[in-house]
RNA sequence: GUGGGUAUAGCUCAGUUGGUUAGAGCACCGGAUUGUGGUUCCGGGGGUCGAGGGUUCAAAUCCCUUUACCCACCCCA
């Protein structure tokens, strides 16, 4: 018969079991973040109906959706977490208790060309803090201080998290006559770093048609960092022009001043004026984290403030402030780095049991005691060699193998095996079961070297 | 959607100006060692050279087409 040729999507990802336990682990360390600021979790459906998913039709969403048609349906797999969101709350906001905290980790979906560190399929871990009518600022200074606590909890120092308002630079924009054009001059600015100065200045006049002038009183502010300025002071010199500027400004200064009391040090957050984007449906404060380590690999976390996120679906006004997290670039982050070790690594099972008579009963019963403790027990139950049942243990870095043989059982005991010593003792389950029970949680946290071969 | 690159064993890759039966390392299986793994040694299985067509006495190698993947742009986590 002619094999089907296995093979994975691009953009798609599939890990090996070792590197998946870690991937477990980085997740659950989010988790763990995210619960002590007391966010709830949260699970959607990963279609949706498109005229859902669409809701605000138009630009890149529209071309890098998943759609397909099911009967008559027409569906879509939901391209973030956040549009999900807006209908879960428009959906069940009679029900939910606001401000209203969730955080959800999941996999979204974009149909675009991958390459490096852009995937098709990737996961995205979402806080968002929604609120009923208003939201208070200060949720927009805490949220920088729980992607300073997340990846530090990982292990991570080297990352920059960059905080703007798109206020100030809307206001900006209307400041120098080029209001109009606002969306194109964001669009652009948001390249500085990557193409520098002087392409942005020919981008502006050539493709935003920005006149000379005007593009030089925005690079002038926008870069004022690079050159040495102190932005909030520099954006105090445009005060009591523009309304919007004005509140941006107030808004700026607020979050920058509550994120140092939130905890988050000087030397891990910047003011950036040049970013500008994200998902578009941002109001206010935006943020954008970046690794500095890898600038290659663009940002592993972005968000903002929305001042309406549920207006497709809905007349009630539910202002919210979210980040999302790009799981899987921060995992190669995390690898390529070091953080993910052998020191999270977790063996499947703590005791690997080998029955070697043809009764496996005493087996199964053994097993089930050790579980009935705690201990997490697998049954070798195949008719394989000896070496081949050790060598299992072994691949899978399991800890203690117990033996069940002939020898052992008519005299009523077990034989157990530390595969990291090579010691061997022969005792009645109930003590082996009583030592391993108290040896194992140490052992758990992670796989100890292994003892070099006499 | 646009541009560039790559495609040889399960994986990572060699393969000379076209020339006998296409190689290595890792992985896998067996043996040395029938109740002792991770080391070592010996042996073994595994390939329509991405696919299709062409040039040639002869093609993994040269040409054309096509597909997939990778990288970059757009955009973004």
């Amino acid at each position: 018969m002619e094999k089907i040729s296995p093979r994975t999507l691009s953009g798609f990802m599939e890990l090996l079991p070792g590197r998946q336990v870690l991937f477990d682990k980085m997740a659950e360390m989010l988790r763990g973040s995210f619960s002590l600021y007391g966010f709830t979790p949260l699970d959607t459906p990963l279609v949706e109906s498109a005229e859902v998913l669409l809701a605000k039709g138009g630009g890149e969403t529209e071309k890098q959706i998943y759609r397909f048609n099911k009967g008559d349906s027409d569906l879509a797999l939901r391209f973030d977490l956040t549009v999900p969101l807006a209908k879960y709350v428009a959906l069940h906001g009679g029900a939910l208790t606001f401000p209203f905290r969730r955080y959800q980790i999941g996999k979204v979906y974009r149909g675009e060309r991958a390459q490096r560190g852009r995937f098709r399929e990737f996961y995205q871990a979402d806080i968002d803090i929604i609120g009923d009518g208003s939201l208070d600022i200060m949720n927009e200074a805490e949220i920088p201080s729980i992607i300073y606590r997340s990846f530090t909890t990982l292990g991570l120092t080297k990352f920059v998290i960059r905080v703007n308002n798109r206020k100030v630079l809307t206001g900006l924009f209307e400041l120098t006559g080029v209001g109009q054009k606002a969306a194109d001059v964001m669009r652009i600015i948001d390249k500085l770093e990557k193409i520098g100065i002087n392409k942005v200045r020919e981008m502006l006049e050539n493709e935003a048609g920005v006149d000379a002038d005007q593009a030089e009183q925005i690079l002038d502010i926008v870069t004022c960092q690079e050159r040495g300025e102190e932005p909030i002071e520099k954006l105090s010199s445009l005060k009591g022009k523009n309304e919007t500027f004005d509140t941006g400004l107030f808004e700026l200064e607020a979050v920058i001043k509550h994120m140092a009391e939130f905890g988050v040090p000087n030397s891990h957050f910047q003011i950036d004026l040049t970013i500008a984007r994200g998902l578009d449906y941002y109001t206010g404060t935006v943020y954008e984290t970046t690794m500095t380590e890898h600038p290659e690999i663009g940002s592993i976390c972005s968000g903002g403030r929305y001042d309406n996120l549920a207006e497709y679906y809905t007349n009630r006004k539910l202002p919210g402030v979210g980040i999302s997290i790009g799981l899987t670039r921060l995992f190669f982050v995390l690898e390529d780095g070091g953080y993910l070790n052998d020191a999270l690594m977790t063996a499947p099972a703590d005791v690997l049991i080998l029955p070697m008579t043809d009764d496996m009963g005493p087996a199964v019963s053994l097993a089930t005691a050790m579980r009935q403790e705690g201990l997490r027990v697998q049954i070798y139950a195949e008719n394989k060699k000896f070496k081949a049942r050790l060598s299992y243990a072994d691949k899978l870095k399991i800890p203690y193998v117990v033996f069940m043989g002939e020898d052992e059982l008519s005299k009523g005991l077990i034989t157990v095996k530390n595969m990291v010593s090579g010691e061997q003792t022969t005792a009645s389950a109930a003590m082996i079961t009583t030592a391993l029970k108290d040896s194992i949680p140490g052992i758990r946290s992670g796989v100890p070297i292994r003892e070099p071969k006499k």
